[in-house]
RNA sequence: GCCAGCUUAGCUCAGUGGUAGAGCAGCAGUUUUGUAAACUGCUGGUCGUCGGUUCAAAUCCGACAGCUGGCUCCA
């Protein structure tokens, strides 16, 4: 609830409607290509394990999977046994024959184990196949595809032959559940890719190099960043290094500055809550999972009321802030009230789902929450939307998508507040908010959270895995649940819409996706070490140029190191180079002489010998625009 | 939590049953240099942890932990 999603992705995978036929043809050449190279490896499969049992095998954004049962745990050993089976069956350059037939035909072939085989299997139905055909509806086609002795249940398309096929890998085996459902049995995929021809396949593993090389994991570690320490903090807890903490501040610093001039007020809560609070919010008992088991008090806490000496680590702000809203009579005239706080919160995430920085168990959000009257939520709800622009520009971030989720008039009152009209009249403003505002965005509904609709901006990471960055939801029902009220103007006491906005989301995430965005050359006022000064010797003459100006980079605030040393200079630039510092200030007896010193910028080379006062005016020009 | 893979020095990695290795980093000297890496030497490891097999285990087997890729979850 409340903040609870602020920096959670969405789905990873949007649960795929049923495609009907026509979808289905859509098809690219690439994923026919796909596609059809899954059936190939269910042939090369049973053609090693005939006893195979296969469920479903589609293209997917970078390859293909087929989904299978098979007593035989197969692994990455195995991949060159299936490859080779496969290279046969593309050399054979079979034909994908396509035939329809009835379903009591289906039935049949399913149960003598035809269907995902090369042969009737008796004894060894095609389960999958059979609960496929379940979900085909009455009165579509039904249709089979066969490559040589291989007949799947398959709408395809396909290509036209198996040779057809160019290029193509198994890259990789997981554990699935049987139509992406919890409760069903777990399966084994296993994952390939293909295309049209050998150099795209080679290319597309080029580019999986190359974004490993600007994954947030390796460049937070090169750069001194951030540090996991799991043996004595523990898994997915963070620790920042100075350096990553110069990035946090400074994101802490943009946003209080940001929200200063919106008119927010900042506020401060402990890390810990009652679990009075979250009896209250609604989080327990279903969240409980997610939540880090809580502290018991050994003594009786002697609060008059106390449910339990039980206190629990927060893992949203909205409660306490609600709290604060709670801790003072409110009156019209108090409204928007814009409460803002970097909170820091802990959530019990599975340890198979923690990843670097962006899926962490102790996290700093970019919190805040906004009590208004309904009068005001047009423009309060578009006055965070231009504040998520403003960021993007800083950031020169531009492939993002603004996702709206809307709710499911099917489930009201279970996964939804039981409230049609507040959630049409919400959905509304929300989507004439976004419209007149000009905004791009992709409606999805019954992604909403359970009190409101909300706007999730969605990212990628540097190996494409999708993330939640940023988030704006509208919550109608829990500022009721506490009780929050304010006196109108016609002396009634009203309940209060609450927004929940989280446009840099944690500070973990959202630096996780910067270093990744930057590649870590990040821009001069974000750069943990933003100045170093280089001597060409170490002369003392060159040492002593550089103080007045080393002291009054840091009179500024400017991050300011020095290479005095008396390695050669080639050496020194290497150094500050493979640290990745935004601008090297070279000194030798020439920039003395002159009154001058020699700028090089990362990445960009020596740019040239500028009068020093030039240069210092410059950086703190740079810095104070946050220039790109 | 589930499936698979991985875990050797701070980092990148070599080492398939017989006395733990290299490069980089670090430290100490030498070098005094004009824009991406000067030279020499030294330090540094209970080979993730625990247990087993063996005369002998980094190496073979098992359990556990962590990480990675997926799956599931994601208020």
């Amino acid at each position: 609830m409340a903040s609870g999603e602020f920096f959670m992705e969405a789905e990873n995978q949007i649960t795929p409607e049923r495609k009907s036929l026509d979808d289905r043809n859509k098809m690219t050449e690439l994923e026919r290509i796909r596609h059809s190279c899954a059936h190939v490896m269910a042939t090369a499969i049973l053609r090693i394990w005939p006893e195979a049992q296969f469920a479903a095998g589609p293209p997917v954004e970078n390859g293909f999977y087929y989904d299978l049962e098979l007593a035989h745990r197969i692994s990455p050993e195995d991949f060159p046994r299936i490859e080779e089976e496969m290279k046969k069956e593309i050399k054979a350059n079979n034909v994908f024959e396509r035939t329809t037939v009835t379903r009591e035909q289906a039935i049949k072939d399913a149960e003598s184990g035809r269907l995902g085989g090369l042969a009737e299997r008796p004894g060894n139905v095609s389960k999958f196949k059979l609960g496929n055909l379940a979900d085909i509806p009455e009165g579509e086609a039904i249709s089979y595809f066969r490559n040589g002795d291989f007949l799947d249940l398959c709408a395809g398309p396909h290509v036209m032959r198996t040779g057809n096929i160019g290029a193509f890998k198994l890259t990789t085996v997981a554990s699935a559940y049987y139509k992406g459902d919890e409760k069903n049995p777990q399966v084994q995929r296993i994952y390939g890719t293909a295309f049209k021809n050998k150099t795209q396949l080679d290319e597309y593993f080029k580019m999986l190099e190359e974004a490993k090389r600007r994954d947030h994991r390796k460049i937070g570690a090169e750069m001194g960043l951030y540090a996991i320490d799991t043996e004595y903090v523990g898994p997915g807890m963070p620790l920042w290094l100075p350096k990553g903490t110069v990035l946090v501040e400074e994101l802490e610093k943009l946003a209080k500055e940001a929200e200063f001039a919106a008119g927010y007020v900042r506020v401060r809560t402990p890390h810990l809550a009652r679990e009075k609070m979250y009896t209250t919010s609604g989080h327990l008992p279903y969240y409980a999972e997610s939540m880090f088991p809580p502290m018991e008090l050994k003594e009786k806490d002697s609060t008059p009321g106390a449910e339990a000496d039980r206190y629990y680590l927060k893992a949203m702000n909205c409660p306490h802030h609600h709290r604060i809203f709670a801790a003072e009579p409110r009156s019209y005239r108090d409204l928007p009230l814009r409460l803002a706080e970097y909170g820091c919160c802990y959530r019990y995430e599975q340890s198979g789902e923690l990843f670097g920085l962006m899926r962490v168990r102790s996290l700093n959000m970019n919190d805040a929450h906004i009590y208004c009257t309904e009068e005001q939520f047009a423009q309060e709800f578009r006055a965070v939307n231009e504040m998520y622009l403003h960021y993007f520009k800083t950031f020169g971030l531009e492939k993002y998508q603004m996702r709206f989720s809307t709710h499911d008039p099917s489930k009201l009152g279970q996964k939804f507040v039981d409230d049609p009209v507040l959630w049409r009249k919400t959905e509304d403003m929300v989507r004439r908010v976004l419209v007149e505002s000009g905004i791009n965005f992709v409606e999805v509904a019954n992604e909403a959270a359970f009190y409101g609709p909300k706007i999730d901006v969605q990212v990628w990471s540097a190996i494409g895995r999708e993330f939640t960055i940023a988030t704006n939801q509208v919550d109608f029902a829990v500022p009721a649940k506490f009780g929050l009220t304010y006196r109108d103007r016609d002396n009634t006491d009203k309940t209060p819409l609450c927004i929940h906005r989280a446009p840099l989301g944690t500070h973990e995430r959202f630096i996780g996706f910067l270093i990744e965005h930057y590649a870590g050359n990040f821009p001069l006022w974000l750069a943990p070490e933003q100045v170093r000064i280089l001597t060409v010797n170490d002369e003392s003459a060159l040492c002593e140029y550089a103080q007045p100006i080393i002291k009054e980079l840091r009179a500024n605030m400017v991050r300011v190191d020095t290479d005095f040393g008396s390695e050669p200079i080639k050496a020194k630039v290497a150094n500050a180079e493979a640290a990745r510092v935004h601008t090297m200030l070279v000194i030798g007896a020439r920039d003395v002489e002159g009154g001058n010193v020699s700028v090089r910028l990362h990445g960009k080379g020596h740019v040239g010998a500028k009068p020093k006062a030039e240069v210092i005016a410059g950086i703190l020009e740079a810095i104070r625009t946050r220039a790109a």
